[in-house]
DNA sequence: TGCATATTTCGCCAGACGACGAAATATGTC
DNA sequence: GACATATTTCGTCGTCTGGCGAAATATGCA
């Protein structure tokens, strides 16, 4: 029950919604995400240990920066069937519409520049 | 997103998920509800409207009875996937095996009883 | 070593949440 | 109509949560 309750308190947060979605199919690293999101990086690192947490991310580490991702095909079916569930469900919705060209944008810059112009705010 | 997110929500609650997965297949009154979680009944009538906001569960009046249960054929494929879900990832949790034991015995008593029982409380 | 950068941890605050009991509401019975 | 019963609504309380900024912790580079 315990592990259950942490993934569906895991998915209770629009923004963690949000970048779960962002992350089907690709790796993001922290700054992109907050880019994407528009909040501080010390609430986005926040809600990425939680996800985390609750098996729902995984992540690397690799130089100066740490990407996301979806876990691999060894994790647990919940955890699968509960991406799939969100992804599914949130498929139309306009903000994930509008974040899905954000992303591109986000995309095409590369991560180094991106965290650059976050410091400097 | 509004609308999804309240589904997540709903289901971020150890007491919501046991009164879901309670409810699979078959209705309970509110008192029953009540005697399975030992919780106050206005907290038990609290989540039950709540989960009933999200559309996870309908409801009927009947007499001095309110019936909940899982919403029927025309309800969104999002909350059907949701409950699908729910349901499947605790089938095998120690606390909903509990739970499915006393219901049983729940079930045979009539619920004019058991709702006297917890008024003298 | 010392500085720049990316991320995390910590401490704080305002608002949300789950629990309760008391009071209000609805329905059935005398 | 008065009373009993089932459920909901309301107000309160302590705890949890999401946001922030500041400080701490890597890691890379001069």
């Amino acid at each position: 029950m315990r592990d259950f309750v942490a993934i569906t308190k895991a998915l209770a947060d629009p923004s963690r919604l949000r970048i779960l979605a962002a992350l089907r199919g690709r790796e993001l690293c922290v700054c992109q995400v907050t880019e994407l999101l528009r909040l501080a990086p010390s609430t986005i690192s926040k809600h990425l240990a939680l996800l985390q947490h609750a098996g729902l991310v995984a992540s690397r580490k690799t130089e100066r920066w740490v990407y996301y991702r979806w876990p691999g095909r060894d994790t647990p079916m919940v955890v699968r069937e509960a991406l799939d569930w969100v992804s599914k469900g949130l498929r139309q919705d306009a903000r994930i519409l509008e974040d899905r060209k954000q992303l591109e944008r986000i995309l095409k810059a590369n991560p180094s520049t991106l965290c650059q112009r976050q410091t400097r705010r």
